[in-house]
DNA sequence: CAAATGTCTATTATCCATAAAAAACAAGTA
DNA sequence: TACTTGTTTTTTATGGATAATAGACATTTG
C-alpha cells in the first residue's frame, strides 16, 4: 500500500501557513495552495477537511477561514514525512558511510529488506536506481556487489568530471555574447559576492548555490550524459559531506573564492585562462574530498572506518 | 509467479546434449552439466527427472544413460525461453525502433503495462535500469518521459564516446611494456585478420569482437563509469543494427581495417598515430550510425518488416 | 464565463504471495 | 578424500492487490 507521506507533509506545511494567515482571514483556494505546495487538490483537500473537523479552519461562503493558531501539537512526525524509497536511500548511505560494508561484499536483496525492513520489491527498486552511481553493481548470477565509496571511486568519479568540466567551460565560452547564460551567470556571481560576505551565518548555502554554477556552465552544450552524471557528482557531495562537516565555512569560503576566478575566466571568453581557473578548482575540490575522506571520516561511532573507507579494492 | 523460462532453456539443452551422444552412453554428472549449462543443479535435476519419466533417459548406476535419440518434438518454444524482463526489453526495442513514439512522448507505467502485457512491477523495474540508457527520463511529479532515439541522442552519445575512448587509447599506451593486455591485444589483432580473410562469411561474428576490442582498450586504465557507459554503446548498436543489415558485410570490413590500423598504432606505442588511428575509427562509425538512422531506418509504417524479420533466433 | 469546489477515474507507491531457481547442507559411494 | 546424488533452506522473478495520490470531468457560484 502507498504510504501517506505526501499527505502528512502537507498537513504540516498547511499548520505553518495557517499559521502565517491571521485568524479570521482566508486560506488560497485549493488550486493555488496545491501549486504552492506541489501536491494535488486530492491531497490538499482532505488535509483542508481534516482541519476542519479538527476545528482550526472553518469551510465558509467557498473559502476556508482561519480560526485558531493553536495547533503546535498537531504536526506529523518528520519521519512519517519522507517516503519509503527516500527514507531507503538515506539508511543505506549511512550504513555505508558508516563503514559497515566493506568493499567487495555481496550483498542480497532479501538479506537488505530484512536489515532495512522494506519489502524486497522496494529494495530492489531501490538498487536499479542506484546501480548508475557506481557503488553497486549487479552481479550477472545473481544478487549485488557493494563497490565501497572508496578513494578509488572517488578517483574514478573526478576523473570523469573533469573531462566533463574542462569540455563543457570551453563550450560555455563559445556561446554567442547574447545568450541568456551570460545574464544567468552574471547573477550567479552576484550570488557568489553576497554569499561570501555573509559567509560567517551563511555558509550553508553554498552548496545549492554550487550546484546550480555547475550546472550552468554544463548546460552550455547540453548532453544528457553528462547532465546525468552531474546527478551523480551532486549525490555524492551531499552524502559525503553531510557525514563530514568538519571546517565546511573555510571549505566553502575557499571553493567561493575559486568560483569567482573561474566565473571571471568565462566572461572574460578568455579560453586558456577559462581552462587554467577550471582546472584549479577541481583539483582543490578533489583534494579537499580526499582529504577529508582519510582524515576526517565521521566521528558519530565510526568503528572500523580506516578499514573500509580509505582502502581501495 | 516467476516464470520458468530457464527450465525450458535447459531443457532443450540437454535435448541437443543427449543426441550428441550416442545411445547407451553416459551423461556427465549433474555438478557439471549445471556449470556447463549455466544453471544450477536444481533446474537440471528437474529436466533430467523429466526426461527420464519421457524414456528418454534411464537412471542407473549412478548415472543416466541416454537411451533414445527420439526427441525432435519435446523441444519447448524458443519464446517461453527468455525471462520477461528479456522480453520486455527486445519489445521495447522493437516498438521504439519501430519510430511509433515521437520524441518527447509521456509514457506512463500503467499504459506500458498494458500494451506489453507485463505487470506494472515489471514495467517500472525495466524503466528504473532502462533510464540509465538516456532514452526515457523519469519526471519528477511522475511518469516518464521518451526521449527518442534521435541524431541527437547518437550525437551525444558519440561525443562521450570520443572522449572515453581517446583518453583509454592514450593510457593503454602506457602501460608496461610486459602487461598481459599486449598479448591480448595481440591475439585479438590475429582475429581480426582471420576474421578479414573469411569476411564472407563470418561477418556476423564482428560485433563480439569488436566489443572485445573496445573494452580491452578502454580497460588499460580502469574506470567503472567509462566501462558502464560501453555498456550503452553495446546495447544501442546491438538493438540499432539488428534493424538495419543493410551493408552489413561491407560496413563491417570497414571497420575491421580501421581497427587493424588503430591496434597498428597502439603496439607501436606512438600516441600521435594512435590518437589519429582512434579518431580516424570513431569517425568513421559515427558517419555510419547516422547514415543507417537517415537512410534505413525502418520509419513509421514498417511495423511487420521489423518485428519478425530482423530479429535473429 | 472564469474560477471555485465537488465527484469520479486513472496512476503510482508499496507491500505481499508464490513458484522457480539457486545455494547450502547432508549423506553415500568409489 | 573427492565426487556424486539427495534434501532442505534461501533467494529471486514476477504477478497481484490496495490505499494514496494525481488528474479529468462536472457542477456551482459570483
Amino acid at each position: 500500500m502507498k504510504s501517506d507521506t505526501v499527505y502528512k507533509r502537507t498537513y504540516n506545511q498547511m499548520l505553518d501557513l495557517i499559521q502565517d494567515h491571521a485568524v479570521g482571514a482566508p486560506l488560497p483556494s485549493e488550486t493555488v495552495l496545491a501549486s504552492e505546495m506541489g501536491a494535488s487538490r486530492t491531497t490538499i483537500r482532505k488535509v483542508l477537511n481534516e482541519l476542519c473537523g479538527a476545528a482550526l479552519l472553518r469551510f465558509e461562503d467557498r473559502s476556508r477561514i482561519v480560526l485558531s493558531h493553536d495547533c503546535r501539537d498537531l504536526y506529523h512526525p518528520t519521519v512519517e514525512t519522507v517516503s519509503a524509497s527516500d527514507r531507503l536511500e538515506k539508511l543505506f548511505m549511512e550504513w555505508m558511510l558508516r563503514g559497515d560494508a566493506k568493499p567487495g561484499t555481496a550483498i542480497n536483496e532479501a538479506e537488505m529488506a530484512r536489515r532495512f525492513d522494506i519489502s524486497t520489491t522496494g529494495i530492489r527498486e531501490f538498487l536499479n536506481r542506484f546501480s548508475r552511481f557506481g557503488l553497486v553493481e549487479r552481479r550477472p548470477g545473481s544478487g549485488w556487489v557493494f563497490k565501497g565509496f572508496s578513494e578509488n571511486f572517488a578517483s574514478e568519479l573526478f576523473e570523469i568530471r573533469e573531462m566533463f568540466e574542462l569540455r563543457s567551460a570551453i563550450a560555455f565560452c563559445r556561446q554567442p555574447r547574447d545568450a541568456p547564460c551570460w545574464n544567468k551567470l552574471r547573477q550567479i556571481e552576484q550570488e557568489h559576492h553576497a554569499l561570501l560576505a555573509d559567509i560567517e551565518t551563511r555558509f550553508h548555502d553554498f552548496s545549492d548555490l554550487d550546484d546550480r554554477f555547475h550546472r550552468l556552465v554544463i548546460h552550455g552544450a547540453p548532453n544528457r550524459f553528462i547532465e546525468d552524471f552531474y546527478d551523480i557528482i551532486t549525490f555524492v557531495f551531499h552524502y559525503h559531506y553531510q557525514w563530514n562537516k568538519k571546517s565546511e565555512k573555510q571549505r566553502n569560503r575557499t571553493a567561493i573564492v575559486e568560483h569567482l576566478r573561474y566565473i571571471e575566466a568565462l566572461l572574460s571568453g578568455d579560453e586558456a585562462a577559462v581552462d587554467a581557473a577550471c582546472r584549479a578548482h577541481l583539483k582543490s575540490a578533489r583534494l579537499t574530498l580526499f582529504q577529508s575522506m582519510i582524515n576526517e571520516t565521521p566521528a558519530g561511532g565510526m568503528q572500523g572506518n580506516g578499514a573500509s573507507v580509505a582502502t581501495p579494492n
